[in-house]
DNA sequence: TAAAATCAATCGATAAAACCGATTTAGAGA
DNA sequence: TCTCTAAATCGGTTTTATCGATTGATTTTA
């Protein structure tokens, strides 16, 4: 069994088919094969059932999955470690953040990207729950999403600042003026909300709850900018967090309340290795905040 | 990389010696030289440091090492893993004992010998130090010892009786007839002790301590069947667990007090695969306890 | 329904890598 | 100073990984 033959089956477990996990490899359809039904014969076990021209995973394969994914990041963190060791001052960090985090997040980003320019950087944004399942996949070094009570003991998470979210008006609206606004009041209007998928909006309904009002969410949508359009026509508002709000032609209204803040964590794998420049991101993030206090 | 690199690697690492090192594992030692340099090649770092005909260990190597160490115990337990969902009904355990619990821990050993013929059983009697160092280096997948107050979050504890802490004294001795003994009389008593890399020691320091006393400690030995040849004479006496007394020429006595028993916990690590036939093992242990109730 | 396309397994050949024994080099020990 | 020991190197052999071609069987398309 080598490290070789373990990254060839765990391609062919993803995708599930030997020809497009060769192709993807780099390696020829027959190579995969063949390597694939050697590691079969010296653990004893079929990994995966072929019917037909198919392949399907078997419940060995889905187990030994889990080691042989665990023993490939071990090997490949232990790459990282030396090569931070070295301070060689390259390789790559992978980010996931959610939408409420663009404004913030890009220019840390920038920031970042001009005082380590041999680092590469991939940022993918999307919803909490995508992001968590890809985090536990190994697909990203860390994310940044609102506290959600994880409760999983295999992340770390820390604190990284609170958004007040905010009622998002048109700037002509006749709201706009307002310094604050209760919940009583926002309960009254026509809201156009993020998408289900997103956190925020399950967070407004257990707030709304709390106090025995009931939103009138006229719209869900899964995009921030078409949100923007939406409300400058004067009609409909939303509610972000204030991190959020970047367009000149709205405003932001602080929600009266307590419970009108909202921690935005990062959360990473407590077993991953941490790299060096994933620990410079985080300092970078922090000052980037504090500068905007 | 490759496992079979990393394997080498790490026992080179152990020697210090790439010539021993390559005998141990079948293979010339040309092989291994090479074998080495291409692994540091690749990760482009030096993992030993030549010097003369010695090599010593950089601190990437070190470092390298714990990571190498760990994708290999991954790959291993997935392996053991898969033996087990074939229920194969083979393999090995090896277990670190201290020597207190030699009498009960036979018996459940020639037991499950019996009922599980095909599993290889490596048992290692230690002092709780010892055993402690190698199941924290992987070489035992469980080992059995006194509470000691560990506080190591990597280590998954689980109590398994409480024995009996007992005053050993010869069978002719005036003490004999004696139902339970205190401590202050124990205070006044020549003791031979166990040797202090035992936590048994420990123990009644603490012990003796909280009452204002202190102990006549006239010998300290490492060997339980040497004590009881010392407890024969009449003279000395000692203190035990009642799990250690089984010679037909000396008794124990009780100890008063409600300190006076100590748990006796399995100990693992909890990244570390629990085979079934582990798990058989803490069954039958917990029966045979159960059975001397 | 037949033809075409697709995918995994196999085969034989080739290229690459692991391995080995012999030797060299250099340091340690007697 | 001589002998011994251990790692590095070299050239050759053996083993393994890889490949392209082919086969067989299933799926998709016309």
């Amino acid at each position: 069994m080598e490290l070789r033959q373990l990254k060839y089956f765990l391609k062919a477990k993803e995708l599930l088919n030997f020809t497009e996990a060769a192709n993807v490899l780099n390696i020829s359809q027959s190579t995969l094969s063949q390597q694939i039904k050697q590691l079969e014969d010296e653990l004893h076990v079929l990994l995966f059932n072929r019917i037909g021209k198919r392949i399907t995973l078997t419940e060995a394969g889905e187990v030994f999955g889990e080691y042989a994914a665990q023993s490939i990041n071990r090997a490949n963190d232990g790459l990282l470690v030396l090569q931070d060791l070295k301070n060689l001052n390259k390789g790559k960090i992978t980010i996931g953040v959610i939408y409420s985090m663009r404004i913030l997040f890009a220019r840390t980003l920038i920031e970042f990207a001009r005082q380590y320019p041999n680092i590469k950087i991939q940022v993918v944004f999307g919803t909490t729950k995508d992001l968590l399942e890809k985090l536990n996949a190994n697909e990203f070094d860390f994310i940044l999403t609102f506290h959600e009570n994880l409760k999983e003991p295999h992340l770390k998470c820390q604190a990284l600042l609170k958004a007040n979210m905010v009622l998002v008006t048109a700037r002509k609206s006749a709201l706009a003026q307002k310094k604050s606004i209760s919940l009583d009041e926002v309960a009254q209007l026509p809201l156009a909300l993020p998408f289900s998928g997103y956190s925020t909006i399950h967070f407004f309904v257990q707030s709304f709850s709390r106090k025995n009002l009931e939103p009138n969410i006229c719209m869900e949508i899964n995009d921030i900018p078409t949100l923007f359009e939406i409300v400058k026509t004067g009609h409909w508002h939303t509610i972000l967090s204030d991190t959020s709000v970047n367009d000149p032609e709205v405003v932001g209204i602080p929600i009266d309340g307590k419970n009108m803040k909202r921690t935005i964590m990062i959360i990473s794998l407590k077993e991953a290795y941490e790299k060096k420049a994933v620990k410079k991101f985080y300092e970078l993030l922090a000052s980037m905040h504090a500068k905007n206090l």
